[in-house]
DNA sequence: GGGATGCATCGACCGTTGTCGATGCACCAA
DNA sequence: TTGGTGCATCGACAACGGTCGATGCATCCC
């Protein structure tokens, strides 16, 4: 349950941005176009969901492609079912207080 | 893809939180004792989880016990689970740029 | 009743983070 | 080579969010 890749998510402009790169492969100008956001928020954004891992990007000539990463969500969606799982059987248990 | 929910699993000690309440319903000072943290903050923090329907609090006599709601964990970890197939597919998909 | 305990709320502080314009750099076209 | 374009970085600013102590309000025990 990685605390980056959760983070990196927590942003809504970053969350658009991971859902467009899910559907195809896009430079920044696109994103910037799709996004009617700042070229260098755009640019910030991908920054934070390259080091969680979840976007690479590849310069192809002076554009600059990204593309989703599909293993970490992967990871993160495993980990928080498990966590769902265990919770629907702690229902059943009750610490005793003081 | 409940951004609440999201943003209130990106904090590192809500996620504790909620992982303690995973495995077992708790009440506040359990909490405190557990964490180290002040009762002030757990309190904050259960709200928050609270508001996203992460936590479900019940009163109980002078004490508060809190569980795990799955669901909203259930919901989140599909909707991750999609994005990554997606993304799996992305990978095919280059939309030209100019 | 009176003191003590568990907990939520309030107000304040401050570090973090999202946003922006300006700048710099690499690449391409003419 | 020169102008233009795509993009990342820098520095600054503002807003949000996490943390804290103090306070208030129930509830329980003696």
């Amino acid at each position: 349950m990685d605390r980056a890749v959760v983070r990196a998510l927590a942003d809504p402009l970053r969350l658009r941005i991971l859902e467009l790169l899910a559907g195809e492969q896009l430079c920044t100008c696109h994103l910037v176009d799709e996004l009617g956001a700042t070229q260098t928020n755009v640019s910030n954004h991908l920054r934070v969901l390259r080091e969680a891992g979840l976007v690479v990007s590849e310069q192809a000539g002076r554009y600059t492609y990204h593309r989703a990463v599909p293993e970490p969500l992967e990871r993160l969606s495993a980990g928080l079912a498990g966590l769902a799982s265990r919770a629907r059987l702690a229902v059943a248990v009750k610490r005793p207080c003081g």
